[in-house]
DNA sequence: CTCTTTCATAACCCCGCAAA
DNA sequence: TTTGCGGGGTTATGAAAGAG
């Protein structure tokens, strides 16, 4: 889904305004998921996985939902081997609510049936934490910049990957989630080594260095330089079809 | 000289896949 | 079927640097 408001508006044309690149092609919108705690749960998923492990973690949450056997990835899901449209639509939106998740029994059978591995502790952690008003996540969206982000280091499995990126969810820009296939990224268009991004402290020169002049829109900046790193290879992405997704990521070094 | 903050390193956890 | 290896962010821990 996109954010569309007013505000939303606003930033889009003052990052524009800094990326004129940015303007010409029309960029300025990040996708996220209809709630915010489904944004959070997709977050953690990436750590510690390879895409396509991430893809298959969602996807067996949402099947939680479906007490019998059926995959959503079973041929009878589809109207033919060649159509991913009939998926799509015969989805919906299955993510598990926070609820739902907190009163799934316990971390092990989350654990099995979700193939989660630590993530289940986390995400169980999240769930419960939300449901007995320990973390008010609907006041998130309102809430001022930096003192989102130090609300959101404090949860238990929150490090600095997965609060930039839910960060970036939520709208603020400032910060880059940077992971392997970031490392690889600048590798790739900016000739940066990987023995570079190793250290914390060379790590935050490389990325001011290179992005620091997009100020609190460093991630809109990067994230349009990967979009397009991808779509060099596999064509545009809201063309790709559903089957081909768990491959879009970037070859290692 | 002591207290605090920052930093670097290693342990953690464990699946998926390919080769044997 | 078994074995080995690659993938990969967070956190605990102790050391180093900085503040006062």
């Amino acid at each position: 889904m996109l954010r569309i408001s007013g505000k939303d508006e606003k930033i889009i044309e003052e990052f524009q305004r800094v990326h004129p690149e940015a303007k010409k092609k029309g960029f300025g919108r990040v996708f996220r998921s209809p709630t915010l705690f489904e944004d959070m749960v997709k977050s953690v998923l990436l750590c510690c996985a390879p895409w396509k492990r991430s893809l298959e973690m969602a996807e067996a949450l949402c099947d939680l939902q479906f007490k019998n056997k059926r995959r959503r990835y079973s041929s009878n899901n589809y109207c033919c081997k060649e159509c991913d449209e009939w998926g799509i639509i015969s989805y919906g939106n299955y993510f598990p609510s926070p609820k739902e998740i907190a009163n799934f029994v316990d971390e092990e059978t989350l654990n099995k049936k979700c193939n989660l591995g630590y993530r289940a502790s986390i995400i169980l952690h999240l769930a419960r934490s939300i449901e007995n008003g320990t973390i008010k996540i609907a006041e998130f969206e309102e809430e001022e910049e930096e003192k989102l982000f130090l609300k959101l280091n404090k949860i238990k499995g929150f490090g600095p990957f997965t609060v930039a990126n839910i960060m970036m969810c939520i709208g603020f820009y400032r910060h880059i989630p940077v992971d392997t296939e970031t490392i690889k990224h600048l590798h790739k268009v900016h000739g940066v080594e990987s023995s570079k991004m190793r250290k914390k402290r060379q790590r935050e020169e490389v990325i001011a260095d290179i992005y620091g002049k997009y100020g609190p829109f460093k991630c809109l900046a990067y994230w349009m330089e990967h979009v397009e790193y991808y779509e060099n290879i596999v064509g545009k992405l809201s063309e790709l079809p559903h089957s081909q997704y768990s491959n879009v990521t970037t070859p290692n070094l």
